[in-house]
DNA sequence: CTGAAAGCGCTTACAG
DNA sequence: CTGAAAGCGCTTACAG
């Protein structure tokens, strides 16, 4: 690179003594080649510091690389799902030109037979890698064996699956998200302040992270020698009116801290009818129902795990595992971002949110 | 693109009866082309929705760019510039192989001349495009003038110059965060608390942000209607253990807020002296001092603005302005992180700072 | 196991 | 003003 003109496969072939169609042999490791002359080969491109023109590469291919995703579709209630979803669409419009095709296939976050059935017809097309969102352990374990089966890489987003073999993981650490979570809490509480957490039972059990957000507040309150009540209470499927009520019940004078695992909008609701009074509200995700909250002055913070970024990285993961042949880093995790009424506007996945263009 | 095989310049030749090369002449406003043709040529484009395969541009063109940066070099007391020049490296891997050909021109963030220096010094060697952090008013606005006599474009980063017609620019809202910090120390504020506010007037000459980082502040504090004291002072060259003794002074206990708008280590240092009694220190940038205090509790928050993100976005800005000649958005603020003892650590920017590979 | 040739979708002189 | 040909650095059949 350095010393004038770029060597090419041309060079190679040269000082080596055999052809250029040689030298691709061994540079993709494709069999037909004798073991003096692929030693041989390798050696002059390791002396010459090679490394092939990706461009070059993917023009004179007609290899075309296909990519599957397999997300959970955005729901009414739920846009969070959109933000990992634009940032794969941004990637993809990046490296279209590279003869990258993608398929998207989407399930319904409350409905493990519609994960199970996408993940059925996504693999009938014998995609070359995947990018999928495990939020049901069981169906997912069964689906990514399969990928093991048909050695398909896959890239993990949102959800890890421990003692699987991905490609790669963008995600949040909950545990550690909590653990702030209560540093920003913890701001407000005196002795004998009380902390209220609110968890959606409904959707906790297919997503055990959930639970880990608890446990990283816990942890934090322990750790600084809280002394005061730390009550959560797990709203399970029942009427929405019913869910206020409790909700509503829980909230006391004392209490200095509200923390909900998931959907804040549900809680922020109530809190708004309860009064202000010196209490810090955390939630997650820059969801649209929680920005209104954001706004109004109800929720204080929101933890928030770049869902752009997450999609955007996941989708040029593959692409540098497949395309560029470059290592990739296996576990991702995201850093973990905090946003209040004051800087929300700036955020990255606010604006992707809103549509404006990067 | 969707209907089966993609369409190339020579379906755009074959449909205008003309040749590759003239289709090539209009698709870049070439002028030895005839108005009849060229129109001919135009319409069909746009009827086949024809777009350029940016890769087989690449290859067949012996055009090389050359970008040039122009920032302050990271000194032994400020790693800030380490963050957009890792942003900018990561950038320049990925783009070398369509042609890019970077230099990289460092000037002292203390000495104006250095940077009147190093911009003549690369206004030689005649580049396609800029990134700049024109941090010095005066002599950036006359280096800019150069620049658009040249009719080179440029991108700025950091540091915005008003009037200029730069490509694009990446940087923070410094108010805006100035707002955010008056969002953090508020929570701890009561009707008889103080605020000190610090400036280091050396600093201040050349960066006007540093007084809008104040400002922010303090209209977060009137909004709020906030009753208590504010109280800044701004330290200028003096010798260290003199605004050390100054700082120590003006820390009461009344004192519930520190607000540094730079350099907040050397806030910190007497600030941890003093002991922590229900104070919110605020300050700014994840640097390797900063990082120390935030470690022991002295700071609370640090605000930052993706340095690393800077960088590389405005190298992505000229690729895509001069390569892929997409539009490319002008004004960029950059979201306003906030980072803690608890969530620094999965920062980006301090993994490049650490050196982790992304 | 190896080489020679055509081609990927463009750009670039060169000729007219 | 326009066209035909060579070439960018690779991959891909095809022939031997």
């Amino acid at each position: 690179m350095k010393s004038g003109k770029k060597i090419g496969i041309r060079d190679i072939a040269k000082k080596a003594g055999v052809s250029i169609g040689t030298v691709d042999r061994v540079l993709h490791n494709r069999a037909e080649v004798s073991e003096k002359t692929r030693k041989k080969v390798l050696k002059i491109i390791k002396d010459l510091n090679y490394h092939p023109n990706v461009l070059a590469q993917r023009l004179a291919s007609d290899k075309i690389f296909r990519f599957f995703i397999l997300i959970p579709r955005r729901s009414a209630d739920n846009s969070y799902w959109e933000g990992p979803l634009s940032g794969i669409l941004k990637a993809e419009t990046e490296i279209k030109a590279y003869g990258i095709q993608l398929d998207k296939y989407f399930f319904n976050l409350n409905d493990k037979n519609s994960f199970r059935r996408e993940s059925l017809k996504l693999l009938t097309s014998r995609p070359d890698g995947i990018i999928v969102a495990p939020v049901f352990e069981h169906e997912s374990r069964e689906f990514l064996r399969k990928c093991d089966d048909n050695t398909i890489p896959y890239v993990l987003i949102d959800t890890i699956i421990k003692g699987q073999s991905y490609l790669s993981y963008y995600g949040q650490n909950s545990r550690q998200s909590g653990y702030l979570a209560g540093k920003l809490i913890g701001l407000k509480l005196k002795r004998h302040s009380e902390v209220l957490i609110v968890n959606f039972t409904s959707e906790l059990k297919n997503r055990p992270h959930l639970l880990e957000r608890e446990e990283g507040l816990r942890s934090y309150l322990k750790e600084q020698d809280f002394k005061g009540r730390v009550k959560n209470i797990n709203v399970s499927s029942m009427a929405e009116k019913e869910i206020d009520e409790i909700i509503l019940q829980n909230l006391h004078n004392r209490t200095r801290g509200v923390f909900a695992t998931s959907s804040a909008h549900k809680v922020a609701k109530i809190v708004k009818t309860a009064g202000k009074r010196k209490r810090i509200m955390v939630g997650y995700d820059l969801t649209e129902d929680n920005v209104l909250y954001l706004e109004n002055g109800t929720i204080d913070f929101l933890i928030c795990q770049r869902p752009f970024e997450q999609g955007y990285h996941s989708l040029m993961s593959l692409f540098d595992h497949f395309v560029k042949t470059t290592k990739v880093r296996k576990n991702n995790p995201m850093p973990l971002e905090i946003i209040t009424r004051e800087n929300y506007k700036n955020s990255l996945d606010y604006k992707k949110y809103k549509n404006e263009e990067q």
